[in-house]
DNA sequence: AATGAATGAGCTTTCATTCAT
DNA sequence: TATGAATGAAAGCTCATTCAT
């Protein structure tokens, strides 16, 4: 199994959880998501009006609730979907298997994984910008984001890092949960960088990706290549 | 100069600074802006109703508008003096003397910041959830924060590489900005964990505080005791 | 063409214009137009709020505002078309025809248009008693006015003039803008009389007509029968 | 007597009942009374807020009503003395002494009137139009307005048109009442147009208070010199 | 006499949601 | 399924007025 193999087997985890949602779709009801995750990432959850969707959309607004009983379910269908594609790598039945076959050292892992999540988040910012936004306000999507995000991959990472420690190519004083959110705000941290502070800065992002791995990579107390 | 010295200093930045916003409000002022502060940070700018403010503050709710002109001119009135704040330690006059004087390894000097920092945040918590949340939403928030916070932080801590890099105990491949982000961001991820994911669970803050450093120092190739 | 058939033209470009605005009109937005006329010139546009509208509109608020983006709106939209209606007499094509076979003296023509603008301003006193009233405050109002009823007015009493002044009817001395304003202020000097000042003082509108007529007539050298 | 002597009776009246309103007026409350002129006149009395009114005042809100308990009162303060003004001249004791040795003709008599009417309109042109605005709206301004001026107004031009009727200068046909209407409104018709709908636009005093006269005196058929 | 902070009722307007068509 | 008129609660904000200083 190659890079070649593994971008497939995303590719169609991605698919496959999309057409779930978009494949029932009426082509009104597509307009509406769309102009919602639009206006929800532009102005925010509360300050974006059912109308201004509505309007956007070139849809009536009444139409709105017939798909969705309130504006709160129309986030939450646009937000949850999400929070599946985003642990479905980790989800990969065999999951230490394909890692053994495919990952020789822990700095290909992290750069596979990190060049996709990258793909991933650049395809699905808007959308991932709401969601972070409004977990804080939120119980129920914080709930379900710990549950469904957080648990996997939590323990997908414990798994990894007990391998790779075993391999020798990672300190053991390290706690997975630590590692976890080092990583996970780090990648985050450029996002924000990129998207949020300097959205028309041009940047490099292999050079960039690259930087990040190795800051990674040393701070986590692996050894470079 | 010692630690007890700089945590002086620092003291007395914060009071100058919060007495200048303070010192000639009303007592009913005070309490619509710690009203405002507390519910802001719960639901959100946008989802806070100045009625509720009001309520909270015991105050009537004309009262708010003959303090502050908009809601928004409250938003800002709480976030922009902790800009300036935010800084303080970092527009010191004669910083390098400061800094030679007072810490011998960059670690030490990585410490006292990380220390600092937290301290800080943890009391100004809730503020800072404001700006966070907000600086997306607000183009004139997020202008003020990368020229007041952004750029005196930048060239600060490009001097402060640069400083310790000529002393050889920081590697000269990495980039200024890279290091700050990468810095911010993981500082950001503890509290992000810490006080929005988990808030009632408890941890040990002098542990979490090592932790974090070791990833920082071994990431940014600084060598640790 | 007589009278009769004079009246029936005025009538018809009457209904013409009045059914442009309300043939798409829902019920309840009539309502809310006749309420808003009611209050408009019993308080004034600005004593009056649109709560009060709606309650006499037998309408919620809400209402008001999906038909009208604001109050402002709904005055014009009150007193826009009142202007050409005003004007709508003196628009007809072929005007100098119509006089000539219609009215052989000036004071036949004067009587004429002094009766049918009665008559109008009967019907529609309390929009113009709003538009009078509100010229002076809203510049766009005075331009519109200025611009549909002033000037079209303005040129056709030109022409009428010179037209009787040729027949020898009118002396050739008075120019056509004090004329307009002679004859306009001394109309709505009527109007105020009867309708403002002693609203519940019965008058014989033949005899005040007559008197009229002879005071302008007089007033413009023009010889009565 | 003449001309001269009557400007200075005039004069006179006026300072009369100027002082007795201004006389035990503080320096604050003329600002107040000048600043409500300004602002109740620009944007009319339920438009204007009294907050803008202390504030073009350079005085406290407060300071308004410590010297007028209602915004109305202020309102009534402004508007009643204009009304005494405004009847002056027609309560001189000794009326129709005055008149027969000062006026030969009723043109002698009408110029002077509608002169010296002019000149106490430009000078009180925004207080006027004050009055008139708010007559329509205010049953006790409306009263007081019959009472103190149309009342007195009425019966001096009663005396003077049987005076001149006697003298045989004028014709016997038109009621006072009419004739009243008839001067005032083409009065205010030429203030409506000079101020309210052409206020840039230059104009021949001399000349239109002339044609004026001719209008006024032909229409009520009296000769002309 | 003057201030200006405080009030609470009321303003215009927006909003998510309902429902007859 | 889709519409859009209608709703009424609630939003942000303004206002005339009061009162302790």
């Amino acid at each position: 199994m190659n890079r070649q193999q593994d971008r497939e087997i995303e590719q169609w985890l991605e698919e496959l959880s999309a057409m779930e949602d978009e494949r029932k779709m009426t082509a009104k009801q597509l307009q509406i998501v769309r102009s919602a995750v639009d206006i929800f990432s532009e102005k925010g959850y509360a300050a974006a009006s059912t109308s201004e969707i509505a309007q956007r959309a070139g849809v009536a607004e009444g139409t709105i609730f017939r798909h969705y009983k309130t504006k709160k379910e129309l986030l939450l269908s646009i937000v949850t979907p999400l929070m599946s594609r985003l642990v479905a790598p980790f989800i990969i039945r065999n999951f230490q298997a394909v890692l053994s076959a495919q990952y020789e050292t822990f700095e290909e892992f992290l750069r596979a994984v990190i060049e996709n999540r990258i793909d991933f988040a650049r395809k699905h910012m808007k959308v991932i910008k709401i969601l972070i936004q409004e977990i804080p306000f939120q119980p129920d999507l914080k709930k379900a984001f710990l549950e469904q995000v957080g648990a996997p991959v939590g323990s997908r990472i414990r798994e990894i890092m007990v391998y790779y420690q075993e391999k020798g190519q990672l300190s053991k004083e390290i706690k997975p949960e630590t590692a976890l959110r080092f990583m996970a705000s780090t990648i985050m941290g450029l996002f924000a960088e990129k998207f949020l502070l300097f959205p028309d800065r041009p940047w490099d992002e292999q050079a960039a990706t690259d930087e990040l791995i190795q800051l990674i990579l040393h701070g986590m107390g692996a050894d470079s290549k």
